[in-house]
DNA sequence: CGTCTATTTGAATGTACTCAAAAGCGGTGG
DNA sequence: CCACCGCTTTTGAGTACATTCAAATAGACG
């Protein structure tokens, strides 16, 4: 069943009768995609939020100049970090692309609305996704200007291994506010200091 | 009224009646604060989420090197951006401090848990509070590392004048990410730049 | 008024960036 | 299967933004 991981992930926070799995079954989308695919372009409506159940996505923001900074790195059992695709805004500014082959599930925005509607502890559920993504995020900020981007990296590497291992460096390097130049020469130390 | 602002806050959101709105103010907590008292301190268990009814309020960590490091600051009609007080976790590594005498609203956690399984749309509130925090904080990530000092100032001081007029320099100095040194020679130059 | 803390100023330093070029790597077509 | 192409990663030199340390000045509060 490929609703399996995350009628897990949310049993975690909140129990689940049949009723409640079958329609949150009836009402996801899988959505299978490939390397390099691009899953929501900036400057789209706003539409659904987005599980990942396989493979890894990234949300990433281009500025002004034309430069991509990459907000967040999803894995598997996880929401994409972009939930400005899901706010109340018309459209977003951010874009999600696949940086492997995979499946998300789409929960879209009326979807969403009904599933609160009728059953609204699931309301419970975004609640507390959303407040332990922002004490992450805090942290992470704090970290970003409080630790050196050495320290960050091998925290970073130590904390998701597999992202560290999957995700092209120069995504990795923009992830941790550092560029790809920098984080090669990072690299080259951590490398040596190990062995 | 003391919880005027309050209610008037989560209206905005969700639609209260006479009954909520009774409930919430008889389970709100006024504490009021004078200047450089501490509200909470790190290393306390979680006990309450606070809304600012009046006056300013800074969510700092202190760092392994005694480092402090500002993750909040909060002006009148917000919660505290001290949510780890409020968390699964025990005690906090946050501390949350008075910038200027006020008020705030205590609302303790079994008060919350009240609260919400009395009148569930409460977590919609409080989904969507956390929901934006998120995105805001997202945003200050990307911005603390794809633009200059200068210009995350500039940019402070346009979008929190209050709060920029009236809290110490050395704490938006850490909340920026840079150090008051660092701040005061901007402040130099935007001041010069301006005239 | 005096003390204590916050802010300013300056000089020296360092971390991370830019630009440029070379090397590595993966995929694709001949 | 190999050669070539495009993209990613590495390397190096020069630079800039921001830090550290030290000291002077200004401000707040009892």
């Amino acid at each position: 069943m490929t609703t399996e991981r995350i009628i897990k992930n949310i049993s975690q926070y909140i129990p689940l009768d049949q009723a409640e799995i079958d329609f949150l079954a009836s009402v996801l989308i899988p959505r299978p995609f490939k390397q390099g695919e691009l899953i929501v372009k900036s400057g789209e409506p706003a539409r659904y939020m987005i599980f990942v159940d396989e493979g890894y996505l990234m949300t990433y923001y281009t500025d002004i100049n034309g430069a991509d900074h990459v907000i967040a790195l999803t894995g598997e059992g996880w929401w994409s970090g972009d939930i400005h695709s899901f706010s109340e805004q018309y459209v977003t500014r951010y874009s999600t692309k696949a940086l492997s082959a995979g499946e998300a599930l789409l929960l879209p925005k009326p979807a969403q609305e009904q599933l609160l509607e009728a059953y609204p502890k699931f309301e419970r559920y975004f609640r507390i996704i959303f407040q332990r993504g922002l004490m992450r995020q805090q942290l992470r900020y704090i970290e970003g200007h409080s630790t050196s981007a050495e320290e960050r990296y091998r925290s970073f590497i130590r904390a998701y291994p597999d992202i560290a291992r999957r995700v092209p460096q120069k995504y990795i390097a923009s992830y941790l506010g550092i560029t790809p130049e920098f984080l090669s020469k990072i690299r080259r130390k951590v490398a040596t200091s190990k062995s």
